[in-house]
DNA sequence: CTTTGCGACCGTGCATGCACAATCCCGCGC
DNA sequence: GCGCGGGATTGTGCATGCACGGTCGCAAAG
């Protein structure tokens, strides 16, 4: 059996890291010689955690050009919102097709926990939970492709979500919105759950691009690890606003 | 500006054409200094190539074991379709909200003009013609996140697809469903074209599933390069026959 | 005859070196 | 003063070499 793991592998997850945790922050170069040097090793397994780090849409390699840590625009933040909301209304579905009993009662557990958590206004905890409850939903999707493509568009999405919790009141409108795709899913109502799970993550759409207009209006936060932070600033502050939605501008 | 294209880049392109048109089976160890001597390279290129593969699931990638061309079972094939089905029934729900008069019109223009096809009976042309058909879709919807997407799983289905439109009043079938596609789409009902299409891509998969059955039956197709001969045999051949429908399976 | 341990072979992981291309800087011309 | 062209610099692309881990085969023991 194979336990070992290349050194390739074990960069990229350190890389990997590092841009989600902001220290390597949007449209930075990665140079490969650097690199090498701070992990102690050659340019060969730079190269190779690279190159694999590419296929996740983190980092933009250009020949002869190298590597930068991908600058995400408000534009394609919307739309990569936009997505996210439409697999995870397709987990629902698929979960409340394929949910065996045991998964059921889990999320039932689960989405009573957090009911706690959020009339104690446990912001931390409540982040966390949230995370549990739509891998749950993932995983009661029982289809291990669609899980992948969500799993990995909330990694690509993990850098600006974490403020989304600290508007007023979002903690109980976002149980509100929770109860409603647990009673679709348990009352067996897969188009509802679609729905309910359509309308909770358009309304986790706004509640972001609410905060990111707020960002790009007073420019980012003062640490490279702030987050929120890593949003790039459009070169023109003017007319920085863009449609809200790009469900809704639609009809031209 | 870049116009040069790496080695690496290169070779990526035409080890994926090799995979997808059946010359390098499922399954097949891709032998890195082989690959170097067949295309005049060092190994470091052909390394380069397989990182950047790995990304798209064509190939697996293990330490110290190299390179693989991606085995997949009946089971994973079936969750690939059912992903597949949810991403385009997300497309064309998008489409219908965000595309414009121009896109509508080429939409209505390619359906009518492959009625003509599925009349005729040009299977041929169908077949190219429905890839537009569906690319109109990925691009009406406006969304490059999810389009990368839906190209990307249809890339990783296209050598398992080539026989489905060869079962008999399968184009007129086929045409029929899309026409329940289309005239939501155009009618602006947005919930309607995503269940048009749900039960389109259902039906797709079905025809497949037949396809998939009776060709691991009677074994692959003699021919390395033959269409659906890239299903991987089970080891067991009794019980081979796995569930029909993952979204069928539910209720345990 | 089957099973298990050992050794040789082979292929991948990684390091190093070189060449070319893209960028930058400086000097020249307008 | 400003734009433009050419050379130096820097970093990526690629080739080559070596070492370690894995696999396969063979032989010996049960």
């Amino acid at each position: 059996m194979t336990v070992t793991k290349t050194r390739a592998e074990t960069l990229s997850e350190r890389i990997a890291d590092e841009i989600l945790a902001g220290a390597l922050p949007p449209g930075l170069h990665l140079d490969e010689q650097v690199l090498a040097r701070r992990f102690g090793v050659s340019r060969t397994p730079v190269r190779d955690a690279l190159r694999l780090l590419s296929g996740t849409g983190l980092i933009d390699i250009r020949p002869r050009l190298g590597a930068t840590v991908r600058t995400v625009t408000t534009e394609e933040l919307d739309t990569l919102f936009v997505a996210m909301g439409e697999i995870e209304a397709s987990c629902a579905r698929l979960a409340t097709l394929s949910m065996t009993r045991a998964e059921r009662a889990a999320l039932r557990t689960q989405h009573e926990a957090m009911a706690r958590l959020a009339e104690a206004g446990d912001r931390e905890a409540y982040v966390e939970a949230n995370l549990a409850f739509h891998g749950l939903l993932y995983a009661g999707a029982h289809n291990p492709a669609i899980e992948d493509i969500a799993r990995s568009l909330r990694r690509r999405l993990m850098p600006y979500r974490r403020a989304q919790f600290n508007a007023p009141g979002r903690l109980a409108r976002s149980h509100a919105e929770h109860d409603l795709v647990v009673r679709a899913v348990l009352a067996r109502d897969a188009a509802g759950a679609n729905a309910a799970m359509l309308v909770h993550m358009s309304v986790v759409e706004d509640v972001f691009v609410d905060l990111a207009g707020a960002v790009q209006r007073e420019g980012p936060a003062e640490a490279p690890a702030g987050a929120g932070g890593t949003l790039r600033r459009e070169p023109r502050p003017s007319a920085a606003r863009p449609a809200r939605n790009s469900r809704s501008e639609a009809r031209r």
